[in-house]
DNA sequence: GTGAAAGCGCTAACAG
DNA sequence: CTGTTAGCGCTTTCAC
């Protein structure tokens, strides 16, 4: 039994008796200074400071039906959110752009259970930026229905509202074409859920299965570079799904793969968090990379960078995109026109993807001196 | 000029209209649906779900005097927030709990210029979490002056508001004994800044100086395990201050430090951040660590188990804090009364501590046997 | 330069 | 089971 027996907040219409002038002239002090001599704003705001008062966030929001207040949606459960390294470069941009604007920033999740619209239909805000959403995200529909503003980022064309992008078919080709002209001819891919739910393990590679574009679009670039190389993409791939975009899920992966039958020459993963944990499982199996395999990510988050050895993978403007996404929002929501985007993908060649070591047998020059066995 | 020529929302009135009942009846489908038959409650969504009607989180707010939102507040610009992991993993816990509770999560930071209180007083929230708040944040204070709900994570004592804190003094104290009890007698410390503005360089390490509590408990820890090892604190330390919590900023402040007059054998940082950054100088310069120098941290964020040599740390539980700090705050809001919560740290030995190379002349017992001199 | 009054969209008494 | 009405706290015409 909740019991409210707080003292009533300082309300207007106090701080207008208090000082003696009329609620008009309290709000004008607040917004609209020249209306007023210096002298009484400068009594009425000392006034208010002595009260605690200030104008109510919510009252002022229903009168200029407005709340300064922008939503970012996560496509999974918000607590998963935050382990997400490229999403959290991502809100970095956005509360860069958010922040010059003066708004806030609201942050809705996925329930467990469900992609259930009701994070978003009950957010106090002025638009939506969804990160990521699936195909047919029925919260993107129910935005659209609404006909609130929002901006797509890595989502589907298709719907009234305009996209933020990546390249991202061709940073997958360039990584898959990367790892074919060093001789690679087998790759194990290790990819996050193709879809909510999609169960665990092997899984056929192809990209039609997949509701998530960033999952889509990296598959159909990795099939394309072996159609390039003329080789046949369900012979050289083998497709393993986690449920989760985690270390320790790249981990088990790798580890499934290692031990099975297709001993790939290279780990393609589909994210940098994927590939730290495919990483580690090969420093448990002793397996050295690059030597005796080469692991590849994606996203070029900065631990890539870090790792020992230091991660191939394609880089990603994540802040950039989100200082867009939040731009084109605020641009709608101002009533300019905001247009869709696609920004740039770029392969960056570390130390964790060599020639296999059987590579002398592809006919190509390697690059690499390192094909001694271990 | 925005110009906003939108088809205006659909408004429970037209509902009603369009299906001939009462704007009461419209509600109570909603929220009372045991106060009508269920054929007409069905008419009813089912005709709002035709017009794109929902009802207006903001009206509702205003009327209910409650928004279903919390507020966390960083200490720092908002953008900062998702490169510090600590925060992140902290945030995950706050967003576990409020997901539970279904309520909505809004982000407030500083402006680049100052604490302001305008994110805060702008923000149609029911209470706030304020995340590493400074002593004498003019935020809390404003917060407490109107008597908002509030809790306060790693913050002072002394204000209205419940305290999430954790045993950082004893953390910081574990481990600088451990390191005097590796025989360590000269020590580097790297720390984020005592107090917003503070000037980056050597500074006196007097934990008096800083406004930050975690900042003055870790200092004083340390030097209460100088006390402990009757070693003249002032003779031990030298403190380098950052201008951020980032491994950038540690990688130059342990060049500064080892380039300096004092060479510490151990370099002792107030954040795994820093550490890292020191990690990074200390291979750049070729120091064997932990053989020549040892490295310790604070945090234990995930990534300080996966360097090599893995950092020595203090662990502490992130994501409890945000889940003890939330609900604390939803006890706040129910008329549950909260009471402040202290967690526990834990020194955590790995790879990057060891004694220093002429640790012999200590008289105790090494614990390590690389003692070589290289 | 200041005030009276209307109304943003919704919910909860209360009456029927 | 349903409708009428008041009002949450604020801003903004529009008079004066």
């Amino acid at each position: 039994m909740p019991v409210k027996l707080r003292k009533p907040r300082a309300r207007l219409k106090d701080l207008a008796r208090l000082v003696s002038v009329s609620p008009a002239t309290i709000s004008n002090a607040y917004h609209h200074p020249e209306r007023l001599s210096a002298t009484l704003r400068a009594k009425i705001l000392e006034s208010a400071d002595k009260l605690g008062y200030h104008p109510d966030p919510t009252a002022r929001g229903l009168r200029m039906q407005t709340t300064g207040t922008l939503g970012v949606v996560y496509a999974d459960a918000l607590s998963w959110a935050f382990i997400d390294p490229p999403f959290s470069m991502f809100l970095q941009g956005v509360a860069e752009a958010t922040q010059d604007a003066h708004f806030r920033l609201l942050l809705a999740g996925a329930t467990y259970t469900d992609h259930d619209v009701e994070p978003v239909r009950n957010a106090a805000v002025d638009g939506f930026v969804f990160y990521a959403p699936m195909m047919h995200d029925p919260r993107v529909a129910y935005v659209e229905q609404r006909e609130l503003a929002a901006v797509l980022v890595d989502g589907e064309p298709g719907s009234a509202f305009p996209l933020v992008g990546i390249e991202d078919e061709s940073g997958a080709f360039a990584l898959a074409d990367h790892l074919f002209r060093l001789g690679h001819r087998k790759l194990g891919i290790i990819s996050m859920p193709l879809r909510p739910g999609y169960p665990i393990g092997f899984a056929e590679p192809d990209e039609g299965l997949a509701a998530f574009l960033a999952v889509r679009d990296r598959l159909a670039g990795y099939a394309a570079a072996a159609r390039k190389h003329r080789l046949p993409w369900q012979e050289v791939a083998s497709l393993y799904v986690t449920s989760v975009n985690s270390i320790e899920q790249g981990r088990q992966a790798a580890h499934a793969i290692l031990s099975g039958p297709s001993a790939p020459t290279a780990l393609v993963c589909l994210s940098d968090q994927l590939a730290l944990g495919a990483l580690a499982a090969a420093r448990e199996l002793r397996v050295p990379v690059p030597q005796a395999l080469s692991i590849v990510g994606y996203d070029d988050i900065p631990e890539a960078a870090r790792t020992t050895p230091s991660l191939t993978t394609v880089h990603q403007p994540h802040a950039e995109k989100g200082r867009a996404a939040a731009r084109l929002l605020l641009d709608q929501l101002a009533g300019r026109k905001s247009t869709s985007l696609l920004l740039p993908t770029r392969l960056v060649v570390r130390g964790s993807s060599a020639a296999p070591m059987n590579a002398a047998r592809t006919g190509r020059k390697s690059m690499s001196g390192r094909s001694s066995r271990g």
